[in-house]
DNA sequence: GCCAACGTTGGC
DNA sequence: GCCAACGTTGGC
């Protein structure tokens, strides 16, 4: 099992609909690296959503329930989609304030390279995020 | 609103 | 194949 943590503008595409549909296709990403991750992602790996832009926090989980296939917004080949389903939200939202400020996490893209929208965890990496927002 | 980081495009 | 110019993202 591995674990991924993606962004969404709240704008956009905000947590408060994900919990309402309960699923989602992740799709729209334009950026090799990201596509490249979704790729990567199995059925059953869990998966943080982040809030960018004015909000800056990790609001939930989410479960790859349908590994990557050709993005439906686009008819080019090179992009691809995941889908998402609903685990639960977080205890309260975890802020990227809070992320850097853990020595733990300084090493995630979150951190490191901070426009990658879709980025591997370590499980320890994402077990501290867990355990933060439970603080 | 600004700027840094990064990606893409196009001229050579 | 290099690099300048430009566009976008996202944090501050």
């Amino acid at each position: 099992m591995n674990y991924w943590l993606v962004k969404s503008e709240p704008e956009a595409y905000s947590w408060q609909e994900f919990v309402q549909k309960k699923e989602e296709v992740w799709d729209g990403v334009r950026n090799y690296q990201a596509r490249n991750n979704l790729n990567a992602m199995k059925t059953g790996d869990l998966v943080l959503f982040y809030h960018s832009g004015g909000e800056r926090q990790v609001m939930g989980i989410a479960e790859v329930i349908k590994e990557s296939y050709q993005d439906p917004t686009t008819e080019d080949t090179r992009w691809t989609s995941v889908d998402l389903k609903l685990v639960e939200e977080l205890p309260r939202p975890v802020s990227l304030k809070e992320i850097k400020g853990d020595d733990r996490l300084q090493n995630i893209a979150l951190v490191r390279q901070s426009r990658l929208s879709v980025m591997p965890l370590l499980k320890e990496e994402f077990d501290v995020i867990l355990s933060l927002s439970a603080s």
